[in-house]
Parts: C-alpha cells; structure tokens; sequence
DNA sequence: CGCATGTGGATTTTT
DNA sequence: TCCACATGCG
C-alpha cells in the first residue's frame, strides 16, 4: 500500500497528527488546513501501518455529506475497499442505526429488528393522536413540535408537570409506549437508545475517529462515551472558530470537555491552504485571541467593498460582475454569494434568471416538500409495517390523496382491519404478500392503481404521477443494489428516505453543475471557491441585530466562516438603502475591522456620500410635504407617463417629486430612483 | 365574543 | 425589546 507516499505530501503538522497514538487527541484544525486529507490519511495509516481493520473503527461526522465525502475519498484511495466493512463510517444517527439494526440487542427495550426510522413531522402527529385519543390537556400544541424536539429527558417529572399544569409529562410518556408499538424510533431515539444498549453491549471499537467535532451535542458526547471503551483510542478534528450551531444544541466547548475528560493530547494544524493572503489577513481580525493561522500563498487581489443603492442594484451589479468574471474563464460553479438570511434570495434568483445567470439556491428540500410523496412515503410504510397505524391513517384520510375517507371512519378501519371498507386498505395489507416479487415499477403503479388516488382533475395530476413513478424507480433501484429481498429492502429504503432526505432523490443531478451558487452564510460551511461575494454586509444584518447590545461571538464566527471560503477574490458589499425595515443604512461594523490597506477602495463610495446626503434631504423632503398637504396624495391613472430605462425595460412611473422617481417595470416590479442619477428616459 | 394575561420567538438548520 | 398568537375568564 502506499499510505508512505501519502505521508510524504503531509506538512510536519499534518504528519504529527497522523502519525499520533495517544489514547485521546484532539485536532485543532483550523480553517481550510487540509482537515480532510488528514482524516483519510489517519485511516489509511492505521490500516495498512497499524493493520486497524475498518471494521474496528468508527469514524463519525454530522451530515450525510462530510460522510460521503470522506467514504467517497477513501473508496479512491484504497480499491480493496468492501462497502459491508464501511458499517461503522457515517453520521452519528446512521451509525447508530447500523448498530441498532445489527448488533444491538432492540428487543430488550421493546422494539423489533424491523423498526422504521420516523421524522419530527410524523413524531408530531403520533403526539396529536395520543392527545386526541386520550383527551389530555395539552397547552401550547403550536409549539409541540419544538417541545417534543428538545430533549424532554433533561425535565424532571415535577419540571413538567409544573411548567405549564398540564399532561406533558403524561404525553412523554405515553408517546415512548406507542413508538416501541408502532415499532418507530425518532432521530433522537436512534442515539438515545443505542446509548441504552451500549450500557450493557460492549462494542470495543479500536479507533474513534470524528469529523467537526466541535458540532457535538449531549447525546452525541454521550453516545462517543459509551462507544469508547479503556482499549479505545480517540481522535477528533474540528475548529472552535466554526462554531456556528451552537443555537441547534451543540454543547459549549466541546474541545476542553473532550480534553478534560479523556485527558486527551491537544495537536493543531495551522496552516491554511485555501486562501490568498489578502484573504486570510482580513480572516484574522475576526479569530477569537489565541488563534494563530498560517497563509503559504501570495497576496492575491485585494479585498473588494462595494455599496449599493438597494438589494435590487446589488443584484443587477452581480449578474455583471459575474457575467464579466465567466467571460474571463472562471466556471460559474467556483462562484458563490452568500447573504444573511433566506429571505435575501428571492431578487438574486429574479435577477439572475432574466440576465440568464445559471444559478442554484441551496435550499434543503425532502421528501415531505413534495405532497404527493409524502402520502406514498406512508402508503409503504404502513405496506412493510402493519403496526404503523398512523400513516395508515394519514393514507386514508388525506384530503388530497387515496380515498379521502374522514379521520373518524379511517380510525375505525385502521383499528378493527375493515379489509372489506376500504380497497386501498386491503391492497396496503396484502402488499407483503401479492408484490413482493415486483421487479419494476409498472407493477406496484399497476398494484395500487395509483390512477385512481391522484386527483385526475387537479393541474398537478401529471406532476404527481411522475414523481410517484420516478419514487418507484428509486425504491426498485435501491433495493436492488442492496441485494435484499424487496420487503426488507423497501423498509431500509424508508429509513434511509428519512434518515438522508431527498439526498437519494437528487443525488447526482447537482454534483457538477455550472451555475453560480446561492446561500446563506450558514449553508457556506465546509465549501470553498474562487470567487466570493458576501451580500447585505450591512449594520443591522451582519451581525444579525436580535436583541440590543448582543455583542454575539457567534455572528462573528460566521462572518469568518464566510470570508474564509473564497480562495481568490473576496468582495463584501451594503445597501445605502435596504429594503427591510430593521436594517441600518451604514455598513457593517465588521467591514471596519478588516485593515484598509487590505481592502480595495472603490470609486462607488465617494458617489455613496452623495447618495446618503441626497436620500436624507428627499425623505426631510416628503416628511414636510406630508405634513403641509394631506389631501394631496393620490395620482389619476390618467396621466401615467411611460418611461424607459437601459436594464430594466419600459416602465410606468407610479410617483414622481423633485428628487424621487418611483417606476413600476413590466418585468422587474417597482423600483425607486433618485432623479440625478437614474438614467431614465421618458417616452 | 371580547379582553386580559401568558408565552416565547425574532435569524440560521442537520439527523 | 416588541409582537403574534394561544389560553382562559367573564
């Protein structure tokens, strides 16, 4: 094997932290300083070095992604590679589960070996069933979901009862009983109980291996604490600098509790590969102290500050700058922008979309978006596990889909197996036994006929039966893949299905696409590109103003992971004249932390004085005008004039005074001008 | 139904 | 801090 060349392209840090055997270590590996790489690296090492077999070894990351990249990674380097040895390699909810499944002894707490995996959505409406059917006193039910997602087990019983005098802690309860029922474990069940089973199963790993392990929450440490045994080495990577969840749950400092608690050795690796120097200067005003990061490449451009009247002509000055940045050969997909808040997206796609800018919003998007899938997601799960009777439920009585029947009579069914009341009943019973040999999709189409169900009338009849076919076609894949009998493979599919989310679905279609990249500063972590643009840089936004004098560590993390992700050229850029209402005009306060001679001045702000003075004058302006003549206001339709502007097309003016020009265009909405600088044309 | 009071969210999102 | 919505009493 040749894990010795691999060692050789290390950087001594790198190398240390490979080679390392303490019983504990901890990596502080700062941004973009090749935290991956060593990830693989160790792996390989302990294989073919240390004769580790994967399967001694548990290598644990928090998203679907970082799993796959680092299995994905791994496959490419070592070909010997089995899939089946890879068990122990995944998030910490997929581990767990692998565990559940196959090692772990689920019947003790009352589950079977066949349980399905269940979202928050579905938890909720379990809880909404028991509460009905128990006629307890629930207070707050709009906010049940969140409450049964924070983890209930930190109250005590007198802690529940007390807070709101009603049946939580009843609810809790009777809600553990029906998901063993029903055979159903929640994504904080999966941990819970794999941690449970741990006590008294001793799995033994030889290696711990995890990735961003600053993200850790209780029951994930908890979970590392069980798996760990005296004859189990540690080794966890992760940046205290990208701290950017802690409002998710992930416990605070993670990395002293770590050290503190397995006495674990503490290695860094501080050299950045990513950046350009420029970039990386700027990055450092915003480390917490004590922090040192190494740059290795050259200054690269300077970092670009840019003001613009309002979201819209940011927009419109992107699509330029990026059409520009494309014709000088950069590919669309090394580009990204990246703002505060979701909502900021909308006029980017708009813009981009009439100045044919192929783009992407990174949105996260599963199964249940999609509402006739979500009806078939229940369909099967009830079809593969007959104690599940609230899908059953859902199937029957949705208002959109199946047979529409009311929630009262589908109970009744459901409860006392009316096979004979309901045909789409029946057909979900028998499924194990008439179409358990289905080998396409036509089959189970035809089995079901789903015709039927999809409302023939509604505009999206066509829609839905192509998303319900191209559902069966992954299923049937999937299960194929998996060499598993169709059943089985069916139940492992919903699981995955709920466990990965649309991931399956969408899988390859995004990889490689060229278009320029649109997120929020959140969804930024773990990528990098060329070319960066962070948008909304403004006082207000960015650090998100909640409540005042919140001087929040953690806003200023994120604008750090946000910098950190260009490797060539950065551009920040505000709005003299922001949309929302609690965003402030000026610029950010983080802006004036980066040191000017880093930063590119542009000709933009000078005419930006300009800007401001005028816009402050036109409001004293209207504010006046306002006071002096009430009844003044409306404008006749009759004597719109049509006016006609060089990007936006042909427009109507809905408003217009000495200073201000308020046109409504045909493709782009209403816009407002100040009359000196717009270049209008009238018709 | 109307009104006073209680409750917690505002922004980010993975499994 | 302020706002939206749920609850509960009269």
């Amino acid at each position: 094997m040749h894990y010795k060349d691999d060692l050789e392209r290390l950087n001594e840090y790198q190398k240390e932290a490979v080679l390392d055997e303490s019983g504990a270590c901890v990596v502080n590996a700062n941004v973009g300083s090749g935290k991956t790489t060593v990830l693989i690296s160790k792996i390989i090492y302990l294989r073919y070095a240390k004769n580790v077999s994967y399967s001694d070894m548990i290598v644990l990351t928090f998203t679907n992604k970082a799993a796959n990249e680092i299995k994905d990674r791994l496959i490419s380097s070592d070909n010997n590679i089995k899939t089946e040895e890879l068990e122990g390699f995944g998030t910490f909810h997929s581990v767990a589960l692998n565990l559940l499944k196959d090692v772990l002894p689920v019947e003790k707490i009352g589950y079977a070996k066949g349980f399905l995996v269940i979202e928050p959505e579905e938890e909720l409406d379990i809880a909404m069933q028991i509460i009905q059917e128990k006629k307890l006193r629930i207070k707050y039910k709009n906010r049940l979901k969140k409450r049964l997602e924070q983890d209930m087990s930190v109250y005590s019983e007198e802690q529940m009862i007390s807070q709101y005098n009603d049946d939580t802690f009843q609810l809790v309860h009777l809600l553990m009983e029906e998901k063993v029922k029903q055979n159903k474990m929640s994504f904080s069940d999966l941990l819970k109980n794999a941690n449970t089973l741990l006590d008294d199963y001793k799995l033994e790993p030889k290696w711990i291996i995890i990735d961003e392990v600053q993200d850790s929450d209780k029951l994930q440490l908890e979970f590392i604490d069980k798996l760990k045994s005296t004859r189990t080495s540690l080794f966890v990577v992760g940046d205290p600098n990208q701290v950017i969840y802690s409002w998710r749950g992930s416990s605070f400092n993670v990395f002293s509790i770590l050290k503190q608690k397995y006495a674990a050795k503490e290695l860094s690796l501080p050299i950045n590969y990513r950046s350009s120097n420029s970039i990386l200067e700027a990055a450092k005003c915003f480390l917490q102290d004590g922090s040192c990061l190494t740059g290795i490449r050259e200054p690269g451009s300077k970092i670009v500050v840019k003001s613009h009247y309002n979201p819209f002509n940011e927009a419109c000055y992107l699509a330029d700058r990026i059409r520009d940045i494309h014709d000088s050969g950069v590919p669309f997909n090394e580009i990204a922008v990246f703002y505060r808040l979701q909502s900021q997206s909308q006029v980017f796609k708009d813009v981009f979309s009439k100045n044919d800018i192929p783009h992407e919003v990174s949105l996260k998007k599963t199964i249940r978006d999609i509402p006739v899938l979500n009806w078939l997601i229940k369909l099967f799960r009830y079809s593969v596990n007959h104690n599940d009777l609230s899908s059953a439920l859902y199937v029957l009585s949705s208002r959109d889909y199946g047979e529409r029947i009311s929630e009262g009579e589908a109970g009744e069914i459901v409860r006392n197996m009316h096979l004979d009341k309901s045909e789409l009943y029946a057909k979900m019973c028998k499924f194990d036994s008439l179409c358990a040999e289905a080998k396409n999709s036509d089959e189970i189409y035809n089995y079901f006929e789903f015709d039927k169900y999809i409302r023939p009338t509604s505009s999206a009849y066509k829609e839905d039966k192509e998303s319900i076919s191209s559902l069966l076609d992954i299923i049937i894949e999937y299960v194929k893949e998996k060499q598993m009998p169709f059943m089985d493979g069916t139940a492992d599919f919903i699981n995955s299905s709920a466990l990965y989310g649309v991931n399956i679905l969408m899988k390859d279609i995004r990889r490689d696409a060229d278009s320029v990249k649109l997120m929020t500063l959140h969804a930024s972590k773990g990528l990098e590109f060329s070319h960066v643009f962070i948008t909304g840089v403004n006082y207000g936004l960015i650090p998100l103003q909640t409540r005042p004098m919140d001087e929040d560590d953690e806003e200023r993390r994120l604008f750090f992971v946000g910098i950190t992700r260009a490797k060539n050229h950065l551009e920040l850029s505000y709005y003299t004249n922001p949309d929302c209402v609690s965003v402030m005009p000026g610029e950010s306060r983080y802006i004036s932390m980066i040191p000017s001679k880093l930063v590119q001045n542009d000709a933009v702000k000078s005419m930006d004085v300009n800007l401001q003075e005028l816009k402050k004058q036109i409001q004293m302006a209207k504010a006046a005008k306002k006071m002096e003549n009430q009844a003044y206001e409306p404008e006749s339709p009759a004597n719109v004039s049509q006016v006609s502007h060089q990007k936006y097309g042909k427009g109507k003016v809905l408003k217009e005074d000495e200073m201000m020009i308020e046109v409504e265009f045909e493709n782009y909405g209403v816009r407002e001008f100040i009359k000196a600088f717009s270049e209008l044309q009238y018709i």
